[in-house]
This record gives C-alpha cells, sequence and structure tokens, in this order.
DNA sequence: GGTATACTTCAAGAAAATTTGAACTAAATG
DNA sequence: CATTTAGTTCAAATTTTCTTGAAGTATACC
C-alpha cells in the first residue's frame, strides 16, 4: 500500500469499522459467528443479553457491512447472523496495509532541536 | 489459534486496543506516526488541534502501549511519539488470528426450524 | 381469528468519550 | 531571575454511546 492509498476517506471508514467491533460485548459476538451462524436468541443466552440489545449491536455490525442477516426459509420470525466473509478479507487486508510493521519510516521530526545540528559554538571543548 | 486461545480477557483487551485505535483523529496521527516520529506541535499542525487535544489522544494511544513518549536529549521540553514496535507486532497477530476468515465455521444454530428435520406429515406431497 | 413467539424499533435515562478553556509544570532563554 | 516555550493536567460542557423498558411488527400456532 502506497502512502497515498491510505487516504483520510479510507481512514475514516477504518476507524469506523473498528469503532463497530471495539466493544467487548459486540466482539463476543462477532467471536460467536466465527464459529458459525447464530440466531438472536442463541447470542443473548451466550452473553446474558435481552434480545432488544442483541439486535441494536448486530445492526451495528451490519451496518459496517461486516454482518449478514437471514431469515428462516421454514419459519420467517427466526434470524440468522453471520459473517459477511468479502467484508471480513477486505477489512483484513485494509487492517494490514494500515499496520504493516514495514511501513514504520525512520523519519525525524522536523521541529525540536534533536534533528538540527548543535552549533559548534555551543559545544564544550576539552 | 486455537478456540480456547481467543479467550474471553483476550477479547477484552483486542477491544480496548481496538477502541484506542477507532477514533479518526487517533487513526490520524498513528498513521502520521508511521511515517515516524512526531512531536505534540508537528501532529497539532497537521491535524488542525491544540496540543492539549493532541497530549489527550496519545495518552490514549499511549495507555494501550501502541505508542511510546521520549523527550529531547538536548531541550526537554519537546516530546517525540513514536510507534511502539512491539505491540504493534503483537497487535497484527492477535487480530490476523482472532479475524482469520478460515475460523469461520459452518455451524447450524441449534433453534429455530432450520436445522431441525421438517416433518414427512408436514411436506406436501404429489 | 385470537394468542404466542421472535425479533425490531422507539424513547428515555445512564454512562462514557470528546472537546474546550484555563491552570499548571518544567525546562530553556535573555 | 523574570519571561517564554512546549507540553500536561484539570474541570466543566458537549456529544456520543450504551442500557433499559415498553411498544410495535410480522409470522406461526391453535
Amino acid at each position: 500500500m502506497t502512502e497515498t492509498a491510505v487516504s483520510s476517506l479510507n481512514i475514516d471508514k477504518l476507524a469506523r469499522q473498528l469503532k463497530a467491533l471495539a466493544n467487548p460485548k459486540r466482539l463476543q459476538m462477532f467471536h460467536l459467528l466465527m464459529a458459525g451462524v447464530h440466531c438472536n436468541c442463541e447470542l443473548g443466552e451466550a452473553l446474558a443479553m435481552p434480545p432488544n440489545l442483541i439486535s441494536h449491536h448486530m445492526s451495528i455490525l451490519r451496518d459496517m457491512g461486516l454482518v449478514d442477516v437471514a431469515r428462516d426459509a421454514v419459519d420467517a420470525r427466526w434470524v440468522y447472523f453471520s459473517i459477511n466473509e468479502a467484508a471480513l478479507a477486505e477489512l483484513n487486508q485494509v487492517f494490514g496495509a494500515f499496520f504493516a510493521a514495514d511501513r514504520i519510516q525512520p523519519r525525524r521530526p522536523s521541529c525540536g532541536p534533536q534533528g538540527a545540528v548543535v552549533p559548534m559554538t555551543d559545544i564544550a571543548m576539552g
């Protein structure tokens, strides 16, 4: 990834996706979905949370495209949440590129005396 | 990474690290630090933010161990922020393991009719 | 058709994060 | 030694997020 490819627009989107995940309950929900499809009631039982809260947190993950939802073909009252694999792949790619250790540069700050040459007259001699 | 290795303790730490990064301003600051060491005033100039806000956001990244700080050897008033490379490496490892696409399992939910066998008496014939 | 079920939406309250402005610290400068 | 400089800390105000409880929707069951 080039420097210009890490644009502020990408940074904003990455920040919003990370914010959707940056919550212990939502991260646990995501973890459960990684282990396979779950319905609202299963998530609620696993995390000891009421169904409306599950619904709320799932909508945050859904809004960021990270989670998909489907209704049961036999009984449409049941909803099944699952990981959006394309979004996960893109997140992994963007995250890996953004936080790649080899992007770290040995720049020196342009202000402060550190980068500046210390004048010889200021250097104590003998 | 095994399922048990992704424990709730790890999830909480990952959630806290992601939360520290899940802010557009802090992510931009982190991006600037990836390009090399910056002092408070450089970050403030680049992001049009007052020094106390830079200080505040940097302390959040520092508290999570993601950013290091050092004072100038010549003029100790200047502070230099940089990426903590060990923390970055660990974050990449944990994130990559947690969100690894191949962790997704084809589980069927244990409630709802989807997984259940549809009784023959309910299947319309001929 | 009335009731139960599974979930969502809404509104209000509680908690947390963010921003602002001022006061403070420590070090360098004249 | 007073002043300037670079940054931090503090307290209050604002904004956002999270939780709670109730109401609403749509579907299935009897």
